[in-house]
RNA sequence: GGGCGAUUAGCUCAGUGGUAGAGCGCUUCCUUCACACGGAAGAGGUCGCUGGUUCAAUCCCAGCAUCGCCUACCA
């Protein structure tokens, strides 16, 4: 056992690239469709390309890493899918911005090979992401690592698109949306982020046209979009407004008749109770325009300036900023502009470049998300109702449904390059085609057509644009594992498609944070539902953010970021995955501190101390195998009960998601029992104990570490895998080795009895005499013993050389009913009196710590006495609620008796001297 | 505006209708042959505030306060 010896402190980066690399080579993880074991399936959320391994990343990928390492080893078929995200938007970005580094933009590089660049450097700086969760030890099955825009992924898409536009559930239109200017496309409504921002509120005046003496005020935040106007609505029933309701207003500056419409709409308290309409730039307005028919007026560039047009005039070409200032500026010249108010309201900022969103009218391609006969969000909403899906923490299932229920059609036409390209074409240069149909229509279909079906021209073009990334990421539970199978390219593909949708699909859980509920999770159960008949995954474990120890979210801005990979070196990825799933508890934001994650590098250095003693104390090889089994010390028995309680506590925490209670559960039996007691208790075994028994605890210990290690695995694989590779075990790798499951046989409620009351309670209480009588250890303490019975007064002996060395006691009496010594003190333990000899400065010391104690236990008392002296509580309490209690009282009473008793003789023994 | 969550030891957080727990930090002692990334002992909390239900509330209910988050078309 001696032939390595190990170093005192663990180094985790001598060991973790060696088992990261060895896992993968071995083939450790990979799932095969055909295997007759349960299968257990997920797929990983897939990080953009363009990342680079965050906290979030980190935290995701242990918590799925655990799941699939724990129910790998427990013998089901694991299959963890593994893959990117081509991220459109910002993928696009970070190459423009390279490009503009070079000083060329995507224009002049044109589209396809603009793509081929997208696509270079996706070779070169796309798998960086990949490299990190492989370090951080996830146990993917690599060899099936997807991107969602690989070829089958890409078919699955076009595939998707085409039966959704025959059924209906696509379509494109005209309307508004959310614009980002800068990135110049379209965005979904949840891409655009509300921010809370300090603007002004202005009062315009609107000139009545037939009176223009005649005014009407209207309060807005956006005073440049007036251009835009196109009426002034009131409410029908507003006292101050009424007589005007039809008239004509003359728009200042646009120099345009609009008229004054009534809406009930209109928020009589708010301003002056007379709100401008501008239907093309406004969401508000746009239903407004179109309950009254009012014309649309676009005064905006795709770029975020304002457009050329008979209304714009001077105002054309600026920004939207510029035009605020120049057109308020303008009517206050005029004398038009009231009064200007502070006023704080949420703005629209694009979740990627984070630019003021505008709402833009424009033509796009939309899901219908709630068609009456074949509601998408219906049946995703009914899936979470009926429970075929969990969401966990349950909590998240109101947000869920006050989502879905308020859901509206999804935009899903994106204006940029990178992405799958909308497989929908035009006939070129034709409103009409030769056979008098309208090919303004698009022509959706799998593949390029070779020419128009309704006009013939062969002259067709592709529409420009991209999909909503979240369209392909939607599809990624099923067509990840080869969906649409008959389209796969080969008869074998074909089946291996077929086998893996038939095993894995619907996957088992999803392990996902809440921020990507609406974009991902969503999206994915009525793409799933619609397409396999089925949902995508049973069980959504829904964990939190990782902010900074201050509570902030991170980001590179603010400079707080943590950066996982500097931990990794810095502490090892065992600790840093250990305190992830430590403070992965439901429903609450982790906020990480350095000092947490040095706390659990302290812990594997603690495990690997405890193999290095291990190591030391067992016998060599050889003289292990002779002598036969040998029997167990109380201290064996006792272990292995408690490994086993553990073992059983471990596993259901697992199975509920709470990787913070089965952590907590693994250090706190590693620590406190295996190491504090246990191997404390053996040092005397091994040492004095018969050869038969030496043998007992040598096998107790060598099987309980091994059990230890494969329990902690899945937390900490490194070094568990590190250590089970110097000792002992069945079987080859522990990535693979049998998960331990509970065996009640193990269990030994007698030996914990002794143990914890014979041996520990003792142990403590002279320990903490000892403590507070600052007797030093170096100090062998002389004691007495006393028990009520025959029966404890065995025990006691028994166990005795296991109480002396740890309490470091030297000489030691036992009897049943022994008198107190004349100088001594009384430790109480549930078990026995103790008493321990003291000198004359140790007695006042005593004196002085029991009148203390004394007043600190009356206090204690008093709750406990009065509830004995209440009637109502004596008939209606439950009977085992006041026979605890009672037993409570009748512990302290004695404690009481015995301390005053005590402090008596030592009064009495310093008076008399 | 609506909804959700939080408020427990100096800090970060578990937890339960029956005299409060962990980790870190702190204090004291100890380099005893696994580990100072260690060992032993200890201090520290009217469990946000106010009411209610109950024999009993930190836990259940109502209200309030503070702080987060989500969501929303008061321009």
């Amino acid at each position: 056992m001696t032939e390595e010896i190990l170093n005192k402190v663990y180094e985790p980066d001598k060991v973790e690239e060696k088992w990261a690399v060895f896992w993968e080579k071995e083939r450790l993880f990979h799932a095969a469709p055909e295997s007759t074991r349960p299968p257990y399936a997920m797929v990983i959320p897939p990080p953009n390309i363009t990342g680079s391994l965050h906290l979030g990343h980190a935290l995701n990928n242990t918590l799925q890493d655990i799941l699939a390492r724990w129910r790998r080893m427990s013998g089901d078929n694991v299959l963890w899918l593994p893959g990117t995200d081509h991220a459109g938007i910002a993928t696009q970005n970070v190459v423009e911005r390279q490009l503009a580094k070079e000083g060329i933009d995507r224009h002049t590089l044109g589209r396809e090979a603009f793509i081929q660049r997208v696509w270079k450097w996706k070779e070169t700086s796309g798998g960086t992401i990949v490299k990190q969760l492989k370090r951080l030890g996830a146990s993917c099955d690599w060899e099936r690592e997807r991107f969602t825009m690989d070829e089958g992924l890409s078919r699955a898409v076009r595939e998707v698109f085409v039966r959704l536009y025959e059924e209906g559930l696509i379509y494109r239109a005209e309307r508004l949306i959310n614009w980002c200017p800068r990135c110049r496309t379209a965005l979904s409504d949840i891409e655009v982020e509300h921010e809370e921002s300090r603007g002004k509120l202005y009062y315009i005046d609107y000139p009545l046209a037939e009176e223009p003496d005649q005014r009407i005020t209207v309060a807005t935040t956006r005073p440049e979009t007036m251009l835009g106007d196109t009426a002034v609505a009131v409410h029908p029933e507003d006292e101050r407004h009424r007589g005007r309701i039809g008239k004509k207003l003359r728009l200042p500056l646009a120099d345009v008749e609009i008229p004054i419409i009534a809406d009930p709409a209109v928020d009589r308290a708010f301003g002056t109770g007379a709100v401008k309409v501008t239907p093309a730039h406004d969401f508000n307005d746009e239903a407004m325009g179109k309950r009254h028919g009012l014309p649309f007026e676009n005064i905006m560039t795709p770029d975020g300036k304002i457009a050329e047009t008979p209304r714009t005039r001077t105002f054309s070409g600026k920004t939207i900023s510029e035009a605020r200032s120049a057109v308020t500026q303008a009517l206050e010249q005029l004398g038009l502009l009231r009064k200007v108010e502070d006023h704080t309201h949420a703005v629209g900022k694009c979740y990627r470049c984070k630019t003021a969103v505008e709402p833009f009218l424009s033509t796009q391609w939309f899901v219908r998300v709630n068609d009456p006969k074949n509601s998408l969000a219906g049946s995703a909403i009914e899936a979470v109702r009926k429970k075929k899906i969990r969401l966990l923490p349950e909590s998240w299932e109101n947000n869920y449904y006050g989502w879905m229920e308020n859901i509206q059609d999804w935009c899903v036409s994106r204006q940029i390059w990178w992405g799958h390209q909308i497989p929908a074409w035009y006939c070129v240069g034709r409103d009409v085609g030769q056979c008098g149909i309208d090919c303004k229509e698009p022509i959706v279909a799998r593949a390029r057509p070779e020419k128009c079906p309704r006009c013939g021209s062969a002259d067709l073009r592709q529409d420009p644009d991209v999909l909503d990334t979240w369209f392909s990421s939607a599809l990624w539970p099923f067509s990840t594992l080869g969906w649409p199978s008959e389209l796969q390219p080969t008869p074998e593909k074909r089946k291996e498609a077929e086998a893996m949708l038939k095993t894995f699909y619907p996957t088992s859980a999803l392990v996902t944070s809440f921020d990507i509920l609406f974009f991902w999770v969503a999206r994915m159960i009525m793409m799933g539902l619609h397409f396999m008949k089925e949902v995508p995954f049973r069980d959504v474990y829904i964990h939190a953010l990782v902010r900074d120890a201050e509570g902030q979210k991170m980001s590179k801005s603010k400079g707080n970021v943590i950066d996982p990979l500097e931990i990794m070196s810095k502490y090892g990825t065992d600790a840093l995955r250990f305190t992830l799933a430590s403070m992965a508890s439901p429903g609450r934001d982790i906020k990480l501190a350095e000092e947490r994650i040095e706390g659990y590098r302290n812990f594997a250095n603690k495990l690997w101390n405890a193999a290095r003693f291990i190591m030391m104390s067992l016998p060599e090889e050889s003289e292990r195998a002779t002598g036969g089994a040998g029997t167990l010390s109380i201290a064996d028995r006792w272990i292995q009960s408690r490994l086993h309680r553990t073992i059983g506590s471990v596993n259901q925490s697992l199975g509920n998601y709470r990787f913070d209670e089965a952590s907590a559960l693994l250090y706190q039996f590693i620590w406190h029992e295996f190491c504090d007691w246990y191997l404390e208790l053996i040092k005397v075994d091994l040492q004095d104990g018969s050869e038969a028994q030496k043998r007992g605890t040598a096998a107790t210990l060598t099987t309980a570490f091994e059990t230890l290690l494969r329990l902690l695995h899945p937390f900490m694989p490194f070094i568990t895998e590190e250590l089970w590779a110097h000792f002992p075990h069945p079987g080859e790798n522990l990535a693979v080795a049998p998960y331990p499951q509970a065996d009640a046989g193990k269990l030994d409620a007698a030996s914990e009895g002794i143990v914890r009351e014979i041996i520990i309670d003792a142990v403590a209480a002279i320990r903490n005499l000892r403590g507070e009588m600052n007797i030093p250890p170096s100090e062998e303490l002389g004691l007495s013993i006393s028990v009520d019975r025959d029966q404890g007064r065995e025990l006691f002996e028994r166990n005795l050389p296991y109480i002396k060395r740890l309490a470091r006691v030297s000489h030691l009496e036992i009897g049943v009913g022994l008198a107190a010594p004349k100088m001594a003190a009384t430790v109480l333990t549930g078990a026995a009196k103790i008493y321990i000899q003291l000198d004359e400065t140790r007695l006042n010391k005593e004196i002085d710590r029991l009148e203390k104690g004394l007043a600190k236990l009356e206090k204690e008392m008093e709750p406990v006495e009065k509830k004995f002296s209440d009637p109502l509580f004596l008939s209606k309490a439950p009977k085992e609620v006041v026979a605890k209690l009672d037993l409570q009282r009748g512990e302290m009473r004695e404690k009481k008796y015995k301390m005053n008793n005590d402090l008596q003789r030592f009064r009495g023994m310093i008076d008399s001297k």
